[in-house]
RNA sequence: GGCGGCUUGGCCAAGUGGUAAGGCGACGGCCUGCAAAGCCGUUAUUCUCCAGUUCAAAUCUGGAAGCCGCCUCCA
């Protein structure tokens, strides 16, 4: 079985060979840091979080650099606003995005480095870029040459000339091309600056990626990702800026991720339509969250609803809930170094492009087998039938890794429920046992109505043979 | 205006040439005092529309309609 990945430079799937055996080189453009983030933003770190583990999982030993944008117009900005220095500004929103993505359960990357520790860098490829006459600079600013590199649209599929007809570009008679955009830009009064051979500036915002990638991963990487909307400028820009610094080719394979949608419209800032990753969260679970995010293909859109949430967390919740029979069986949950045929269907999903979507299909066919064979068995479970329902687990279990679901010990996680809620416990215990005596004198009336009652206050219960238990509806 | 993408059952969503996964919902059944959970069954002869290629198309080609994205900061 082969790793299946489509590249946008390619436009198509192809299979993926990592430059050097066993290892992956990967770098991902993280955020802006100039304000919460949302969850789009949640999107994209959540879907490449899966792939980097997908790919550890599968063998490959993976450098993960997911870098900061810590200095921009944004941030100088916000920091005027709130009288506070561009670096509080970024820190701040630095904490805040690692505080949402530790709640999501998004792994660190191998480095997360900011545009601010690595101005040396930048200021040394621009340099190179002007020796090499792919570069000039204008009254302080520096501009990379669209015309001096010939492959300059490759990634986006556009070409200068079209983009001179859209005329959205900004007019500048100092540049030589209109799609000529800036490497470094010089230092207006208030702003922020370093020193540097063309005066006091700072990066503009593409070079900060091709000397972040440059110094971790080298000239040519793997894999490089983000968003959609980075394809064109950003990503177009940096191949040019590296390629015609470095002669050498860039990234190997270009994976984007497809938005979050509200209403089918992309969630951005600017339209004002987005939901923060703090608020999502007090509302639902973070793995009903990651679920929601992972249900769709992460090269199609997908949408935003208190509908879909209420889809992903009964999905979640489903998947707890058959744990938590295994749970009952085992004690624990365990994952065991053998695997079945879940994790073997897993696989052939994830290699067709991270096909999450069909893979968490095929994980409640697997669901409903599962409870079909406890369902067989409530009476006696022979040591076949528990080997069996054990290797299900630790597939379940082993997918759960890669996906970053499936966590906490069932028990707990209905447990936290409950306490996470504002029922009474106390109380609830009350009802349940007084409901247990009516029903053991066949006061059936008074039975249902204490049930009632605990509907109103939205607990659902289920009888078993030998208790009752309850939960706070999802 | 340029470039790209999407359109699958009531809703969400996989599926890129071999005869429509899965989830939610609905309905019927098993279980239950009744429920809930779980299980079983039913729920798209059909994939926006039109034409074409093919023994065979949701999947390929051409055209139409609708929606969306990028071209300006954006995950």
């Amino acid at each position: 079985m082969t790793l299946r990945i489509y590249n946008t430079l390619k436009g198509t799937k192809e299979e993926f060979k990592p430059i050097e055996e066993g290892k992956v080189k990967i770098y991902i453009c993280g955020p802006t840091v100039y304000d919460s983030c949302h969850i789009g933003h949640g999107r994209a770190v959540v879907v490449f979080d899966v792939i980097v583990r997908y790919l550890e999982t599968i063998g490959y030993d993976v450098t993960y650099i997911r870098n900061f944008t810590d200095v921009d117009d944004k941030i100088i900005n916000r920091g005027n606003e709130t009288g506070m220095h561009f670096l509080e500004v970024s820190e701040k929103y630095i904490k805040e995005f690692h505080e949402d993505m530790d709640a999501l359960n998004v792994r660190r990357a191998t480095r997360e480095p900011r545009a601010t520790e690595h101005i040396d860098d930048i200021i040394d490829i621009v340099q190179l870029l002007i020796d090499k006459d792919k570069a000039y600079a204008v009254d302080g600013d520096v501009y990379f040459s669209v015309d001096s590199f010939k492959d300059y649209g490759k990634l986006s599929g556009r070409n200068v000339e079209d983009m001179k007809a859209g005329a959205r570009i900004d007019i500048d008679d100092r540049k030589k091309n209109p799609a000529d955009f800036a490497l470094w830009k010089s230092a207006k009064p208030e702003e922020p600056f370093w020193d540097s051979p063309w005066g006091k500036g700072r990066p503009g915002w593409h070079i900060e990626c091709s000397a972040m990638s440059y110094r971790f991963l080298g000239e040519t990487f793997d894999i490089h990702g983000g968003g959609k909307d980075l394809i064109f400028p950003h990503h177009e820009n940096e191949i040019a800026q590296s390629e015609a610094a470095f002669d050498k080719e860039f990234a190997k394979y270009w994976i984007h991720n497809g938005f979050v949608n509200i209403n089918k419209e992309k969630m951005s800032k600017s339209l004002g339509n987005f939901l923060t990753i703090k608020k999502v969260l007090k509302e639902y679970h973070p793995e009903a969250v990651r679920m929601f995010l992972l249900s769709n293909h992460y090269r199609s859109p997908v949408d935003f609803s208190e509908s879909s949430m209420a889809e992903a967390s009964a999905a979640l919740e489903r998947v707890y809930t058959t744990l938590l029979r295994g749970e009952e069986i085992f004690g624990q949950l365990s994952v065991t170094e053998e695997t079945g045929e879940l994790w073997k269907n897993f696989k052939t999903s994830m290699d067709d492009d991270f096909n999450t979507a069909q893979a968490i299909g095929t994980l409640f066919e697997v669901l409903r087998k599962m409870n079909r064979t406890l369902d067989k068995n409530r009476d006696e479970i022979s040591d076949d039938v528990k080997s069996d329902i054990q290797k299900t687990v630790s597939d379940i279990l082993k997918i759960g890794d890669v996906l970053g679901l499936f966590t906490t010990k069932p028990s707990d996680y209905f447990e936290s429920r409950k306490s996470a809620s504002s029922v009474d416990e106390v109380e609830v215990e009350a009802l349940i046992k007084e409901r247990r005596e009516a029903r053991a004198s066949k006061d059936f009336a008074r039975a249902d109505a204490i049930r009632d009652e605990l509907d109103a206050m939205n607990i659902v219960i289920e009888d078993k043979a030998d208790k009752t238990v309850w939960k706070v509806k999802s």
